[in-house]
DNA sequence: TTCAAATTGCCCCAATTGGGGTATTGATAT
DNA sequence: ATATCAATACCCCAATTGGGGCAATTTGAA
């Protein structure tokens, strides 16, 4: 039987080498890559031929050069098939969200015993969407608030849904684009741009790029 | 005699726990604090009275909430006679010129034996300025590359020496700042915050604060 | 002491940004 | 079927930004 390849995209060198040896002991899995930030991966996938692409892919959130959640859309974008795992210390709401909307299809913390891990890659590649307990009662509860939202009118949880395009549109901003360049990239009216930019500065409560970029880039 | 007292900023659990235990096996030394990030000392320090003020803080680099480049300069500012010595795993050009000049007095790197990390820091409560072999030559070969500058007209280094104030209002800028609000906080006219955002534009090659912040914040 | 750099401050002006609207379309869920 | 939301697109306008140049003063190093 064909091997389940798997890449994995750890900041942490230590937890790297440890996912990789665990991994390594199950014959029915092949670590066909190991990276530690998404520039790096996004290369060398850019670099692969396809039948040597992973199946799936554990993702870290926090990394230098580019994070977790914006390597994942970029990857979903380009290589829908793969599936990703978010593997990560956060618990952090927004992160979360973005991971699950950037297209992330579990969310695993990194504390859990490996054979967690290991069953949710298995499940995963059986069509599932393995989530940390944790982390499924903090979506849940977050979801039910949202529903609230729909009812009384004001949002209870305002800043954490960020759009797919929004993270799209982010994305430009981060990379420093002005409104008429990320229009151009993404094929869409710089109005539009626009209007979507002061969406997302609402959703973070912020009210220029700069700040977005800083509260994206997670520091406070 | 009084012991030395160290206080330890260090994002990773594990490096700063195993620091910790190195330290408390001299008696010379003292380990007055443990933190994790800038914001979380910048924080402690502001609420200890003098007499529990660290001697010495070993700083890392990169680290959530803020980084030890921008609380370096902070606490130099509030506190120029505590001694801060950076440790890092970074050989990175810049930071290094960066660290140098928000008042960093050592610069050592992570992986040195412990052994180096305390003579160094011995250095440093002596005066002197504890530099890593490798950081020292990259910095010698810097400096002399700034002397060809003077020389010959144009900068073979130029993205990396931002001056001391540059850095106070890069840092305005990280926050999001307009040119009026971070006036204000530096006590200068806003013409004068706009000519050094300008200058610091060129040093970065960058055209927005927006892309100023993603560059600073190091993800490319 | 003397020269270069750093810091401060100002001018002009075109381009961009941010904040406030409104409106149409398509998908989704009730 | 129909209400809601996401995504698209446009309007206006004041404020801010970025780029160019110039110049005085303070600081530091040779």
């Amino acid at each position: 039987m064909e091997k389940i390849k798997i890449a994995l995209v750890e900041d942490s060198k230590l937890l790297l080498a440890r996912l990789a040896e665990g991994f390594s002991l199950y014959d029915t899995y092949k670590i066909v890559g190991k990276y530690s930030n998404g520039k790096s991966i996004l290369d060398a996938l850019a670099k692969s031929n396809r039948e040597n692409l992973p199946d799936i892919i554990l993702m870290d959130i926090e990394m230098p050069k580019k994070n977790g959640i914006e390597a994942t859309l970029e990857i979903k974008d380009k290589y829908p098939h793969i599936d990703i795992m978010m593997l990560t210390v956060f618990e952090d709401d927004a992160k979360i969200f973005a991971s699950i909307q950037a297209g992330a299809s579990g969310y695993m913390l990194k504390d859990e015993p490996f054979e967690s891990i290991v069953n949710a890659v298995h499940e995963l590649y059986n069509g599932g969407a393995p989530i940390s307990q944790s982390i499924a009662r903090k979506v849940l509860s977050l979801i039910k608030s949202n529903q609230d939202t729909t009812n009384n009118g004001h949002p209870l949880t305002p800043d954490l849904i960020l759009s797919k395009r929004e993270l799209e549109l982010l994305h430009g901003v981060v990379n420093g684009g002005s409104y008429t360049t990320i229009a151009k990239d993404l094929f869409i009216s710089p109005h539009t741009a626009k209007t979507h930019i002061k969406n997302i500065y609402k959703k973070l409560h912020v009210h220029t790029k700069a700040e977005a970029v800083r509260t994206w880039l997670g520091k406070l």
